[in-house]
DNA sequence: TGGTAAACTTGACTGCTATCAATTTTTAGT
DNA sequence: ACTAAAAATTGATAGCAGTCAAGTTTACCA
C-alpha cells in the first residue's frame, strides 16, 4: 500500500473512536497524525521510551508484550486492524510501560499527543469517546486478571475459542475460528507455555469438541464446548 | 463520624483527581453526590448492578472482588481512604462487572454520573484528570498482569512488600510495612492461597530478611530482600 | 473477662503446568 | 521445487503452589 496516497481523515472517520467527529474536525486532527509501514519483528516502540502519542493498526498485527529481567515473554494484547493502543500513556505523561511489534508486515497510525490535547479541548464528546475507549480497554483487564486467577489453563482456552461468540451469540452452534498470529503467540497471551496449548487443542480434539487445521479451529458444539470447563 | 455535616466540596477538593478545580464546580459537583456508610461485609455494589457513579472511599477499606461460578473469590483491587474506583463504568454505559464490599466501618462518597458528564462537558481540564485517572489504574493493572504472569509467588509477595519504596526510595534500608486488611485478603490480591503466603513470609523470616508480627512486617534489608527473588 | 468465631499456621499430599529434549511439520527464501 | 529456519508436536520428568485437614492463635462481643 502506498502511504503517500492513504486518506488519513477517511480512515479515522471509520474507527469508533473517531466516529462522532466532525469531518473539519478530522482533517484538523490528521495533521497531528503519522503513518509508518512496520516489516514482520520490526519494533514499534519499547519499555522506557518517552510516549508521545498512541497508535492505531491499520494493517497487520501488532504485538503488545512484557519481557522479565530473564528475557521472557508475555504478550498482554494483540492489536489487529483497527484496534488502537497506547491510549493511556499519553495521559499520564510517563514512558512506555510494555513494549510493542510488529508479527507482520504492518501499517500504522500514530496520533500525536498534542492534537490528542487539543481536540479534548475543542469538543467535549471526544473527551467522552476517548474516556469511553481507555474504559473498555480498562474493562477488557479486569477480565483477564479474573481468568488468569479463577480458571485453568483449558477454561481459558476455551474462553479464548469462544470470545468472539460472546458479541454475536447466534451463531450458538457450530463456528470457525483463525488464530491471528502463531499458537506460541496465543500461548502467551493466554498465559500457558506453547507445549501446553498444543496439548490442551489435542484434548479437545480427542474429545470431539474442535478440529484443528493449521491455524483454522472448527468448533462443533459450542454449547458443549463451554461445558467442558468443569 | 457524622454524614450530615460532612464537607463534600472540600473534600473533593483534597482529592488528586479534583486538585485543579474551581471551588465553584466543586460545589456544583458535590450536588451530585451522596455520602454513605457501610458496616463491615456489607456490599457497596454487585456483578450486573447498573453503574450510575463512581466511589471515593473516604475511611475504612473497600474489597473490590471477582467470584467465580463456584464462589470462589478474587480480590482485584483494595482502596482505601482516598481512593477512588470504578471510575471507568461510568464511561462504558456497562453494569458493574465486579464486586464491591467494605471490609470495615467505611464512609464512601460516591459521584453520580450526570455530575461528572456535566463536569467533563463544562471544563476540559477535569476530562484530562479523569483520563490520567483511569490511565494510571490502566497502568496499574498491566503491571498486575505482568507481575502474575512473569513472577512466582513469592516474588508477587516481595513485590507488594517493598511496593510502598517504589515511590519514595528513599528508605532503602529498614521500613515497616502494616498490611491493611487481613491475610487471607492480601493473598487473594496476590493471587496465591492464603496457606501459601503463610508459608512464603515465613521463609522470608526465616531467611532473616523480615520478621512478622501479626499484621506488622518489618523490612530488615530493603535491597536484600529485592535480590531474594532469584 | 470468658467464650466463641474468625484468622492464621502447619503438615501431608496431590496435580496442574512448566521445563527439557527430540521429532515432525510447516513456512519462507533462493 | 529445494533447503534452511521457524513453528508445532510429543514424551518424560520435575516442581510450584493448591487442596484438605487439623491445630493454634487472635479478635470480638456479651
Amino acid at each position: 500500500m502506498d502511504l503517500q496516497q492513504f486518506d488519513i481523515p477517511r480512515y479515522l472517520a471509520n474507527l469508533p473512536l473517531f466516529e462522532e467527529i466532525a469531518p473539519a474536525d478530522l482533517q484538523r486532527l490528521a495533521q497531528g497524525c503519522r503513518l509508518r509501514n512496520f516489516s514482520r519483528g520490526e519494533n514499534i516502540f519499547s519499555v522506557g521510551m518517552p510516549c508521545e502519542e498512541f497508535h492505531v493498526t491499520v494493517t497487520g498485527q501488532v504485538k503488545l508484550f512484557a519481557l522479565s529481567p530473564s528475557g521472557q515473554e508475555k504478550v498482554i494484547e494483540l492489536a489487529g486492524p483497527g484496534i488502537s493502543f497506547a491510549e493511556a500513556l499519553v495521559f499520564t505523561g510517563k514512558p512506555y510501560i510494555i513494549n510493542a511489534q510488529a508479527l507482520s508486515e504492518s501499517i500504522v497510525l500514530s496520533v500525536g499527543k498534542a492534537a490528542v490535547v487539543r481536540e479534548i479541548e475543542d469538543d467535549p464528546r471526544f473527551a467522552m469517546l476517548m474516556l469511553a475507549g481507555i474504559s473498555r480497554r480498562l474493562h477488557g483487564l479486569v477480565h483477564d486478571v479474573q481468568a488468569y486467577s479463577l480458571h485453568n489453563g483449558m477454561q481459558r482456552v476455551i474462553g479464548y475459542l469462544l470470545h468472539p461468540l460472546e458479541e454475536n451469540p447466534a451463531t450458538s452452534s457450530a463456528l470457525k475460528v483463525s488464530l491471528p498470529v502463531s499458537k506460541a503467540t496465543i500461548a502467551s497471551r493466554l498465559s500457558i507455555t506453547p507445549e501446553y496449548f498444543s496439548r490442551v487443542l489435542h484434548e479437545l480434539e480427542s474429545a470431539g469438541l474442535i478440529s484443528v487445521d493449521k491455524r483454522e479451529i472448527h468448533i462443533h458444539n459450542a454449547a458443549r464446548l463451554a461445558s467442558h470447563c468443569a
